[in-house]
DNA sequence: CTAAATACTATTG
DNA sequence: CAATAGTATTTAG
């Protein structure tokens, strides 16, 4: 299992232009794209329902798919705007178990009045539960979106430990297919 | 360049 | 409850 990891960012221009092809394919329970100099840049889980549309983030490129290993120590390189690399890094100290709404999260950004900029750019983070975007939740217990479904979102928050009694919006029968799964 | 679309939220009826 | 105005970024055209 991957614990933690260290991200290098990058220029979404400079990304595109640097690696204009990228390579993607399953390894154990990930869908993963790397680099061609094998730098993990798109991860998603293979049990997620669409796992493929990783690759939305990867559009500009030329996708092959390839033979995968995901190592324990491979580096992450994260392509974003400016913008979204400033959510992306406080969105790695929200520490596991715990749950910030978009609106504290936009706050603690010192940009109160962008929360829907906020939340896009929570929502385009290329390597999904790596970076607990699961963690953000709507204001007054509801749970907010999760691009890979609020079923997903649910699992991984109890997984580590979150009260969700109290949350609305939670689908109802929607979570048979992630009981038995391992995040 | 402009317009439309957003994983939001507080407010109003 | 539903509708909506306010808001900032990204993307599509």
């Amino acid at each position: 299992m991957i614990n933690q990891i260290n991200p290098q960012f990058f220029s979404r221009d400079a990304f595109c232009k640097a690696y204009p092809q990228l390579y993607y394919g399953m390894d154990q329970k990930w869908l993963v794209v790397m680099t061609g100099d094998d730098q993990v840049c798109g991860l998603a889980l293979k049990i997620f329902p669409h796992p493929l549309s990783l690759l939305r983030c990867f559009k500009k490129h030329t996708l092959i798919e390839k033979e995968m290993s995901l190592s324990q120590s491979a580096p992450y390189l994260l392509a974003g705007t400016p913008f979204q690399q400033h959510v992306w890094k406080a969105l790695l100290e929200i520490p596991r178990g715990i749950v910030v709404s978009y609106q504290d999260l936009a706050n603690r950004l010192h940009m109160p009045k962008a929360v829907r900029a906020v939340a896009n750019a929570v929502g385009a983070n290329p390597i999904s539960p790596l970076i607990p975007c699961h963690r953000i939740v709507g204001s007054r217990q509801h749970m907010g979106g999760y691009h890979w479904g609020v079923p997903a979102k649910a699992t991984l928050l109890r997984e580590e430990g979150v009260d969700l009694s109290s949350f609305k919006g939670l689908p109802i029968g929607l979570e048979k297919e992630y009981r038995e799964s391992t995040f």
